[in-house]
RNA sequence: GGGUGCUUAGCUCAGUUGGAAGAGCGUCGCCCUUACAAGGCGAAGGUCGGGGGUUCGAACCCCUCAGCACCCA
């Protein structure tokens, strides 16, 4: 075995062995176990949070296909509307032509074509991370079983009248040429202004100021409302007013939208561009003028002098006509909150287009109650909250997309706009008993992409055919999903799952957190943090990782900055740890937060871990190998070191069982980092020197070692394969043949149970002891400065009769750990030793003239000072008499124990303290 | 404005039904010790955001104040 491990040997082999033998399907027994993949974007490649997602589901499907589980993760991806339209134009855009010069068929081949090249890329890079997702079942939302799905859930929903076509207000993106939905609009603050216009009343008495922060829109007014009760403009109401720069009068109305506290109270409507005003334009019967194109251009119904003009440059123009006309009152500093296009950054305006919508209040109420009886079960709960003040407050869902890449909407129009909705033309004839002679067009939009995604839980797994895979995996397990797409996607799919299906989409939701970098900040290719896992299991030099930084940026100008900060924080850009440590990392940052901080030093931390499991492997291996007796054969004898680490190991097995049964990645991979360094490296391998190598040890006792060394390193490797499946596979190949135990991977063997170890609970408290004599010998040691290497003669003195048979037992240990030559009863001390406590025992080293008194004086006072403020607090607390009487018994037993404990420990100090003090005085 | 969280060692975070404050990283000593210097041995470091309450007992439960973050409008 090479001496330092090694990633990149151990983990290129063996994900294509297990792929290719198959290991990934389901087993076809036991209890069904299955985890949707959230499917990603199909051209898109692998980051962070994929990689944090994919990790965690994994250690949950390796986990139950151990435990005997028939086990499926249905794996694909997903077509992402917008975002993939928008890479090929921008493709195209390089060519010099458009979508429009290509005409929907050729554009829509040349998506199909990029998805062909680019399509595999995260799928490639699902795989680097040792994922072991059911290739052979991967699906595309856009393929043909989905595409039916989709379809089909469609023309039930329109038949049911659950989804309509509408004229509305919707967000539109004036850059993509489509609708958005609510959950597509980023609003962020933003400077802006506000402007105070004067629109004077048409008789010519005064004018009103109306202040806005999009003066573009007053082209579009249909009103002025004022609050009901402002005294001020009481006798307004239901005057007309003289609209400028557009030759129309408008009423004054009244509605208690109205802020009256806001400017200047009064406020103007604009019904076709602003959601309130929309509201109100409904309430009081206002016509809904459109002035802008799909462009947020100023179109015809705006007078002739602004038509043509981009919403930016006309508000620059009437801003100025106001102004020249001595209708600006002022201009005003103002933050505001500015809608944007998620994809295009674009500012969305709300614009009346013809748009599909789903009626989502009775969809939503099963899926509230869902939740509420426990049928469905978020992880951590709280999230529950999250889903429900959004499900009570749900609005209907606009569904159709201005764009040619997705679900064609399945609905035809007839010369007269009769609409007709089923799966293909000739179906809708017949459905709709349509003659010949009736020409048909269908809808040119598509579906929104997450309207596919809804259906992922059943329509990957053949409906609307009633399969067998139904059958078996719906309802899913548990759905792992970050908490920024709890609407978007896990709401949407309980509403079509208990719709479509009649029950759950999955049990669980496990929410986790969204990965950042080291100083909190969201990763984004703009701000420059973005690491790629990739580059974290492969390594990347520093001025490729700038180049790859820099490159693609939206905004060139931020190259420099990013640039410097890269040189800062990775000066010598990022070293290879392997997609283990990776995995482990993940698996450890796993906590119940909401925003996971991702440094570097994590993981360097646990590719040391790797390397340190890599190592005691090597060292039971070669211990194997050395030894001249057959390990297999004949009778073995356990010592306390064995005991120890087998009941060690049993609770560890335990803890790490029950961080999957409650999602607790952070804790499993805690308890099996500390049993594996903390406990099998730091001590067990230590004591089983002392049985392999020791003088005079018999041959069943180094049978027992050997055996024991071996056993728990073979159930520890499959306890940690969920989460560091590579090295555990390459370790436990070498491993298992010496136990005689069958199987060609480890992915198929069973995950261990603590059946499989004896447990022995009292050899605990005698370890505990052992340890805690070799512990006081390294601390004199070391504060003494003394030679590690220098053996000590080491004297003991009182001790309980346990104690004092544990280390007649236990003496081989104790001497080689503490390197200790030799161990003497004694009644008195010697005036020149230093001490140590071990239980009820003083053990003690006599120094001579090695000893420096005043330092060991000082240490005697400080360990004397945190023995007396705890003698004290105990005994304070054992003098409340409602202490005593209120609190539990075993709570008070335990107590009592410390005091008399503590009270001996003091007393034996305060012994050593004097018999210093006098060698001092003298 | 409505909602959800967070505040524990220098940094990042655990802390189970309330019963002796923990880890990793970093820091400081000593050491190339036949598995591992990606290591070993040892050490220092905390009035658990402030205040109040409940309780025999609070990092944990309740109230309140402060600061921070996110979501929705």
């Amino acid at each position: 075995m090479e001496k330092t491990y090694n990633p990149q040997i151990i983990e290129t082999g063996w994900y294509r062995d297990w792929e290719e033998k198959g290991y990934f399907a389901p087993t076809a027994t036991g209890p069904a176990y299955c985890i949707m993949l959230p499917p990603p974007n199909v051209t898109g490649s692998l980051h962070m949070g994929h990689a944090f997602q994919q990790t965690l589901m994994d250690v949950l499907i390796r986990y139950h296909r151990m435990s005997g589980f028939n086990t499926l993760w249905q794996c694909g991806t997903d077509h992402a509307g917008i975002a993939t339209q928008m890479v090929v134009e921008r493709q195209l855009e390089i060519k010099n032509t458009t979508r429009h010069e290509l005409g929907r068929e050729r554009f829509t081949e040349a998506v199909w074509q990029w998805k062909e090249t680019s399509g595999n890329t995260i799928t490639r890079q699902s795989r680097r991370l040792g994922t072991s997702m059911d290739w052979s079942r991967e699906r595309f939302t856009l393929d043909e079983g989905l595409s039916a799905a989709v379809t089909e859930v469609f023309i039930r929903l329109y038949d049911e009248g659950l989804i309509y076509r509408g004229k509305r207000l919707v967000n539109w993106d004036p850059v993509l040429h489509t609708a958005i939905s609510d959950l597509e609009v980023i609003s962020a603050e933003e400077d802006g202004q506000l402007w105070h216009m004067r629109y004077p009343r048409a008789d010519g008495k005064g004018f009103v100021v109306v202040a806005t922060t999009r003066p573009e829109t007053m082209l579009g007014d249909a009103a002025v409302a004022v609050h009901p009760d402002d005294e001020r403009y009481r006798d307004w109401i239901g005057q007309e007013l003289r609209l400028p720069l557009a030759n129309r009068t408008i009423p004054i109305i009244a509605d208690d939208y109205v802020d009256p506290e806001f400017g200047t109270g009064c406020v103007k409507i604009t019904p076709a561009h602003d959601f309130n005003d929309y509201a109100v334009g409904q309430r009081h019967d206002l016509a809904l003028l459109n002035i802008f194109t799909i462009d947020a251009r100023i179109n015809d119904n705006a007078p002739m002098a602004y038509q043509g003009l981009d919403r930016f440059e006309a508000r620059r123009q009437i801003v100025a006509d106001l102004e020249a006309q001595g209708l600006l009152e002022k201009i005003e500093p103002h933050k505001l909150m500015v809608p944007r296009g998620d994809r295009s950054h674009a500012v969305v305006e709300p614009y009346l287009t013809d748009q599909w919508y789903v009626k989502i209040q009775p969809l939503a109420e099963p899926a509230i109650r869902a939740v509420e009886t426990g049928a469905i079960r978020f992880v951590p709960d709280n999230w529950s909250r999250t889903y429900f003040e959004w499900m009570r407050n749900i609005e209907d869902w606009c569904i159709s997309r201005q764009l040619w890449w997705g679900h064609r909407i399945p609905a035809w129009y007839d010369q007269d706009g009769n609409i007709y909705v089923g799966h293909d033309e000739q179906a809708v004839r017949q459905k709709y008993k349509l003659g010949e002679q009736i020409t048909l067009d269908q809808d040119p939009d598509v579906l929104d992409t997450w309207f596919s995604s809804a259906l992922w839980p059943f329509s990957t797994l053949g409906w609307p055919g009633n399969t067998a895979e139904l059958q078996a995996f719906y309802p899913t397990s548990v759905l792992v999903t970050g908490f920024d797409i709890i609407f978007f996607w896990v709401a949407r799919m309980i509403m079509m799952g208990l719709k479509f299906m009649g029950d759950v989409p999955f049990r669980e939701v496990y929410i986790h957190g969204l990965i950042r970098d080291s100083e909190g900040q969201k990763m984004s290719k703009s701000k420059g943090n973005i690491l790629d896992p990739l580059d974290l299991i492969d390594g990347i030099d520093l001025e490729a990782l700038v180049q790859k930084r820099t490159t693609g940026l939206m905004h060139p100008q931020d190259a420099p900055r990013i640039e410097k900060l890269t040189r800062k924080h990775f000066p010598d850009g990022i070293a290879s740890y392997g997609t283990d440590s990776l995995r482990f990392t993940f698996a450890s940052l796993a906590t119940q937060g909401r925003d996971i901080r991702f440094d570097v030093g994590r993981i360097q931390g646990y590719r040391n871990f790797c390397n340190k499991l890599w190592n005691a492997a090597r060292y039971v291996l070669m211990s194997v190998e050395n030894q001249t007796i057959d390990m297999n054969k004949g009778t073995a004898e356990y010592g306390l070191a064995e005991r120890w680490i087998t009941t060690r190991l049993a609770h560890a097995v335990e803890q790490v069982t029950e961080g999957m049964r409650t999602y607790r990645f952070d804790l499993a991979a805690q308890a099996i980092y500390e049993f594996t360094w903390d406990e099998y490296c730091d001590w067990y391998l230590e004591l089983s020197k002392t049985t392999l190598s020791g003088p005079g040890v018999s041959e069943i006792a180094r049978r027992g070692t050997l055996q024991t060394l071996v056993s728990v390193l073979e159930i520890l490797l499959r306890l940690m394969h969920p989460f560091i499946p590579f090295i555990t596979e390459e370790l436990w190949q070498r491993v298992a043949p010496i136990l005689d135990r069958k199987g060609d991977t480890i992915m198929l063997q069973a995950w261990p149970g603590t059946s499989e170890l004896e447990r022995d609970e009292t050899a605990l408290p005698e370890m505990e002891w052992v340890r805690a004599c070799i512990l006081g010998v390294r601390r004199i040691r070391a504060e003494r400065d003394i030679a590690p290497g220098k053996p000590l003669a080491v004297q003991v003195k009182g001790g309980s009769e346990l104690e004092r048979t544990w280390l007649t037992k236990n003496s081989a240990y104790i001497k080689t750990l503490a390197r200790i030559e030799s161990i003497k009863e004694i009644v008195t001390e010697p005036d020149d030793a230093v001490v140590a406590l071990a239980g009820a025992m003083t053990l003690l080293v006599p120094l001579a003239d090695l000893i420096d008194l005043k330092a060991e004086l000082e240490r005697l006072e400080k360990e004397l000072d945190r023995l007396n403020a705890d003698e004290d607090r105990i005994r304070k607390k054992l003098g409340n008499s409602n202490f005593v009487a209120r609190a539990p018994e075993e709570v008070v037993r335990k107590e009592r124990e410390r005091l008399e404990e503590t009270a001996a420990a003091i007393s034996r100090l305060k012994g050593q303290h004097v018999r210093i003090r006098q060698l001092a005085d003298a």
